[in-house]
RNA sequence: GCGCCUGUAGCUCAGCUGGAUAGAGCGUCAGACUUCGAAUCUGAGGGUCGGGGGUUCGAAUCCCUCCGGGCGCGCCA
């Protein structure tokens, strides 16, 4: 439990006691308050608005509560001192030993350091990307795929069981015309109206030639479909061009755990069951040779079609069967996460889930904004193509190449697509993107990570001494300041896990390791300046009596605290999905900054 | 026209679901290295939170309205 946590325990029970004690009526125990680090270093460790929050239930002026809670919370043992404050805040400073402890607590939980019991708030599905696997994925895709997977990975640090799946729309006009277009290019004739004509499908067209696909030749388009849809997402053997959807995820660390065919829920009997069962509840209506689900009737702005009246069920149809399945598959909650072109969806769904009889409260949708590249600030454009139009694969490999790592694009993508709330539009300079420099904030944020680790391999090699165990002694040594306050702020990891994931904002992860990494090499390069080092200098073991005025057991103790920063920033790293990265080799090409003398 | 998202420093964005004097990065300017990784750090400057009303002890945050931007409004997926 956070020290936030514990003051807001402490709080209720201040209220409880004033209550039994007849000081204060019943109803202040209902209130919400806040317990929040406050901006201001005059204001305290720690801030609660609690006694202007039940102004209205108590009757009494906030100061008079106020003065009511500080003689209660000042006899709590990890509490210094507290004041009261401008119309009625509770400003409370704590004991150093209230941060040393959070030590121990970062120790002992390790890596699982802000994350809950697996499963306990019950199942979870989050389905994601579901792009046409009618051509490869695009940058756009990927932002659906990292904000989709943090959302997943934030649920599941928070007692969520989580399933991850991905939708493939392999059903349908748009795989036949994809199908039709494939078999066009195999024939070097020109794809049907409104077909697929990107080289990939030339390059899908030599491969199924070169490997007799027998659908190739017939005129059997749901035949073709499937072996494409299937090239699509598996990818085509000795085609780095098609590497395959799957394989495009798991280079930006995405993995599904599911893939649903909308095809299959066809086969299945899944869509007609679900129209009939709609029919039954007179549901569904004839108009002009089309069948429309009144969705209306559970607040859509108008009916949907879900047959034509060529006789062909709608996407729509489909989906309705989809969303179905998954609540009768025993998920508790299903977030599925969109791109922006797709909100005028949301309305409808929502009207099949609630004809059904299940609870919509219960369904979840997130619409992400688009996304636009940039190549040093102006819009990037090749050949016809505009920004978005680029494939995953060739930013990944772009910046990988330029980094010289295998991943460094993945990372980027990562960070630049969860550093921005979803819910706008951002535009990612891949120039930027590709820099190992502290402009590139990436590079930053991984620069730190590798630094704390740098610290603790310099110590193992260079005096043969580790990160030792919590102890209250050693503990007692970590008493900078900055020390403190760092310690604080890794006390305040677990509440931003579980506020993010309510809140459903991954970029406060983010946001908070970025804050993290910079409180440490402020603290790092401060500290070198002023000879007050985690170990002992070069220029300082040039003395001759150099160990015996080190102070080893200071080195200890801070080197306990820098694997409490460690451990919760790889926690946070990996929340992410962000490579923490233990080395960061020197940059091929660069020279040292010439000095001037 | 209707619906959803959005407007905060020169630029890119936070602002913890109503709290105290609105923050950070980049850029600009001024500084700090015989380095536990200077691939870094310190400081300065920069804002009528798009405009106007309202709600209350208190509003960037909630409500109304106007203005500007993005997306959507198919018997496409």
């Amino acid at each position: 439990m956070g020290i936030e946590e514990q003051l807001r325990e402490g709080i209720a029970e201040a209220f409880a006691e004033l209550v039994s004690g007849g000081e204060l009526p019943a109803a202040v125990t209902s209130a919400k308050f806040s317990v929040e680090r406050p901006r201001r270093a005059e204001h305290g460790d720690l801030a609660t608005n609690a006694a202007l929050a039940v102004q209205k239930l108590s009757g009494k002026a906030p100061r008079e509560v106020a003065g009511l809670l500080k003689a209660r919370l000042e006899a709590r043992h990890d509490v210094a001192s507290v004041e009261i404050a401008g119309p009625g805040f509770l400003n409370l400073r704590l004991k150093e030993a209230a941060f040393q402890r959070i030590a121990g607590e970062v120790l002992r939980a390790g890596e699982g350091y802000g994350r809950a019991a697996s499963a306990v708030r019950g199942r979870a599905m989050v389905e994601f990307v579901s792009a046409n696997p009618t051509g490869p994925l695009l940058i756009s895709h990927g932002r659906g795929a990292m904000v989709g997977d943090a959302i997943a990975s934030l649920m599941e640090a928070t007692g969520y069981h989580v399933n991850r799946e991905y939708y493939i729309n392999d059903h349908g006009n748009q795989v036949r015309l994809f199908a039709a277009s494939v078999r066009a290019a195999a024939r070097k004739v020109d794809p049907p109206e409104g077909g697929y004509g990107g080289g990939y499908v030339h390059e899908l067209a030599t491969y199924l030639t070169a490997h007799g696909a027998a659908a190739l030749a017939s005129e059997d388009d749901g035949a073709l479909a499937r072996i494409c849809v299937t090239r699509m997402l598996d990818g085509v053997p000795g085609v780095p061009e098609l590497k395959g959807i799957k394989a495009t995820l798991a280079s930006i660390g995405v993995r599904f755990d599911t893939f649903t065919s909308e095809d299959a829920l066809h086969r299945w009997g899944r869509v007609d069951g679900c129209l009939d069962e709609l029919e039954r509840q007179g549901r569904l209506e004839v108009r002009e040779g089309a069948v429309f689900m009144k969705t209306a009737e559970f607040g859509d702005d108008k009916d949907r079609v879900v047959r034509k009246a060529d006789g062909h069920t709608t996407y729509f149809a489909a989906d309705i069967a989809y969303q179905i399945d998954k609540f009768r598959r025993g998920y508790d909650h299903l977030v599925l996460v969109l791109g922006a072109d797709h909100h005028g969806y949301e309305g409808r769904l929502r009207a099949g889930i609630r004809a059904f009889g299940f609870d919509d409260a219960r369904f979840e949708v997130m619409f992400f904004q688009l996304v636009n590249l940039l190549r040093d600030g102006t819009p990037y454009k090749m050949g016809k193509r505009l920004g978005n139009l680029i494939t995953i694969d060739e930013i990944v490999d772009e910046i990988d190449e330029a980094a010289q790592r295998k991943g460094a694009g993945a990372d980027a993508l990562r960070y630049f697509y969860l550093s921005r709330h979803w819910n706008t539009s951002i535009d990612i300079d891949i120039e930027l993107a590709k820099k190992a420099t502290v402009d590139n904030p990436v590079f930053y944020l991984q620069m730190g990570y590798a630094r704390l680790c740098s610290i603790v391999r310099r110590a193992e090699e260079h005096f043969n001494i580790e990160p030792p165990p919590w102890s209250e002694r050693l503990a007692a040594r970590i008493a900078h300041p900055d020390e403190l306050a760092m310690l604080a702020q890794l006390g305040r990891y677990p509440s931003i896990v579980a506020d993010a994931c309510d809140a459903r904002e991954p970029h406060r992860i983010l946001f908070y390791l970025d804050e993290l990494s910079k409180q440490f090499q402020s603290y790092f390069t401060r500290l070198k300046l002023e000879g007050d080092a985690i170990l002992p200098l070069r220029s300082q073991m040039q003395e001759p009596d150099w160990r015996e005025r080190w102070d080893l057991d200071k080195s200890l103790a801070r080197l306990l605290w820098v694997r409490c920063i460690q451990t919760v920033y790889r926690a946070g790293l990996r929340l992410l999905g962000i490579t923490a990265v233990e080395r960061m080799d020197p940059l091929v090409g660069r020279e040292p900054e010439p000095r001037e003398d």
